[in-house]
DNA sequence: TTGAAAGCGTTACCAC
DNA sequence: GTGGTAACGCTTTCAA
């Protein structure tokens, strides 16, 4: 007995045996009492929620979860945090998330480390549930999800014939939507700044655009950005619109590289859009603000959370059991950045 | 033995027992061979290695945490994702996590949700430390932290007295910097905006500021913004620069204010800075972009960082046992949102 | 409704 | 160096 209480001493954590102790009762009581389901009667109940108050006593989830197999945990991975697009879907995922009582460990790999490799250790954590953003996985990582029945979405990578959930905006309509919205304001010479050559996001956008504008007999000018940041869309920028034949058009692969790409034009002299217009990708709210007030294809944010929610389990219906791709359609945002070539409309919009 | 392998087939789980099963060893021959220091023979350990690698077992942390009592988990409250100075702190410091085998649960609290409401929930999951963004704990939470031995640090927060670890940035000295600063161009009718109320932040930088105004016997225009977003500072620069006696300089409390402040007043045909001179507070990265150029006292987000990570107990050296406060000093970011109000010396500044 | 006891998947200690 | 066994703090049968 001496013995026993030297140890409740050292380990100063508040387990339910203590409060049992206190009460004298069993432990299976306490358990009893923290779970809402469980029978028990009133009295009992706020009995043990008094004391367990008093010793300052809660319920130790990680040792729950051994037994329940659910950690309330979703991982979700990230490629960065520089770019605004990545915080908008934290941020959507994470407000719906915690009142569902899930809590987010997040997972942003250093710029070489593989999806593939961290996945492993996301797995270690036991948690419920993976949303990995603009990456996909290799086949076999995601069997090994399936075989411990631990679901995975992928938000806004689309992989076709992948045994794998997905969300993504429909990039090549949002390409195609654009094209189409320049064409009608009469561009003739516009061009497409391309993020990172792997991501289809990128490859995909551009497929469409460059299709739409090809089908009205108009060559698109692709500019090779390498990566989706502020600094890619600023080089890129420069370097079209020096060209002895700039374009009167670019439409960047994201918001972030046409915001680059609009400081580096402005910086330079140029203006915007009277020299060229400027549109971008992702429609995050920066994108609406008056320095940029940026032409985009904006994404369903709140949709596309709750698509990845529901593809997790979240939703009042099933899973579906086999492998589902939500493809969700852009809206494009008509913006300042991005005007007419047509003299007489100029005239009519712009008074 | 029917009975075991079925239940088995039921957990998808791979087991150590599974694994030692195969080989023939006992299982704490597994967990050994995945701890780095437990004495086990090379070549048993790539035996284990192989076969684990084979049947697809990783250990369970969740399991390991419960004897072990760590769960290399590190909670990070912040208040919001939309303001970048989050993100920028969030990313730092899980670069920093990350690489020491930590992993982040991220909590945003909802708007009316308090911090020492979610701190509980926190404690539940049993992490190893507590990192919370511009907000402050009662004394009671604080203590029971204390006793359950896992540290706290609180960022961007100074609470005097309060017995709990802190970093902050000095934003009383960083006020006078920008008071200092904005003197020496000659400006003589400053305004602040103010954030939140509450927040000691916004207080802290407004005393230092408007103390150092009053030195030199300059008074200060205050207006409250109301709290740090674009576009409280959107609205609040209108009201100060419509203000028959309008202001020639405008320190806001945070530079998202400042964002929206200076797309007011261009909107409205300001010129900056030649109408009035813009100055934030933080130093995130979007404020060096062209299309703000906003003179802001910068965080040390590194050091920062790494004094966080100190106090939590990563550093080399032992952790203070009293709570130790970290301030640190902000570096004044001249830029091109403010000029000299002085004609001599802005010809020799501008050409 | 309550208590006793058997897990959950590890690590840690003790023999050998 | 290895195996057996007792924790870790909880949930969940099964009896009473």
């Amino acid at each position: 007995m001496n013995e026993s209480t030297r140890a409740k001493r050292q380990s100063q954590r508040v387990t339910a045996d203590e409060v049992a102790r206190v009460l004298g009762v069993s432990q299976s009581t306490i358990s009893r009492a923290f779970t809402a389901t469980a029978s028990i009667s009133d009295e009992m109940r706020t009995r043990v929620m008094a004391t367990a108050a008093e010793l300052g006593y809660q319920p130790n989830v990680i040792a729950r979860s051994l037994m329940t197999r659910r950690t309330n945990i979703i991982a979700i991975v990230l490629p960065n945090l520089a770019d605004p697009f990545y915080t908008v879907v934290l941020d959507e995922l994470t407000q719906r998330l915690q009142p569902r009582g899930c809590q987010t460990l997040l997972f942003v790999p250093t710029p070489g480390q593989e999806v593939d490799e961290i996945l492993p250790t996301l797995l270690q954590y036991q948690v419920d549930g993976i949303i990995i953003t603009s990456a996909t996985v290799s086949s076999a990582m995601a069997r090994a999800c399936a075989k411990r029945e631990t679901p995975v979405v992928l938000l806004n990578r689309y992989v076709p014939g992948l045994e794998i959930h997905a969300v993504s905006c429909d990039n090549v309509a949002g390409g195609r939507q654009m094209a189409e919205f320049l064409l009608g304001q009469h561009h003739r010479r516009p061009a497409f700044v391309a993020g990172q050559l792997e991501a289809s996001t990128s490859m995909d956008r551009q497929s469409g655009f460059v299709g739409r504008l090809r089908e009205d007999g108009v060559e698109c000018l692709i500019e090779q950005g390498g990566d989706h940041t502020y600094q890619a869309g600023f080089d890129a920028a420069l370097r079209l619109m020096l060209r002895p034949d700039p374009p009167d058009a670019i439409f960047f692969a994201s918001d972030i590289m046409a915001f680059g790409g609009m400081d580096a034009l402005r910086s330079n002299g140029f203006i915007i859009p009277d020299d060229v217009s400027i549109a971008g990708f992702n429609g995050v709210p920066m994108a609406a603000w008056a320095s940029y007030d940026l032409t985009t294809i904006r994404h369903p944010f709140s949709h596309m959370a709750d698509a990845v929610l529901e593809l997790l389990g979240f939703g009042e219906t099933e899973v579906p059991q086999s492998p589902t791709t939500r493809l969700i359609h852009g809206e494009l945002m008509d913006r300042g950045s991005t005007m007419s070539r047509s003299p007489e409309l100029k005239r009519l919009v712009r008074g």
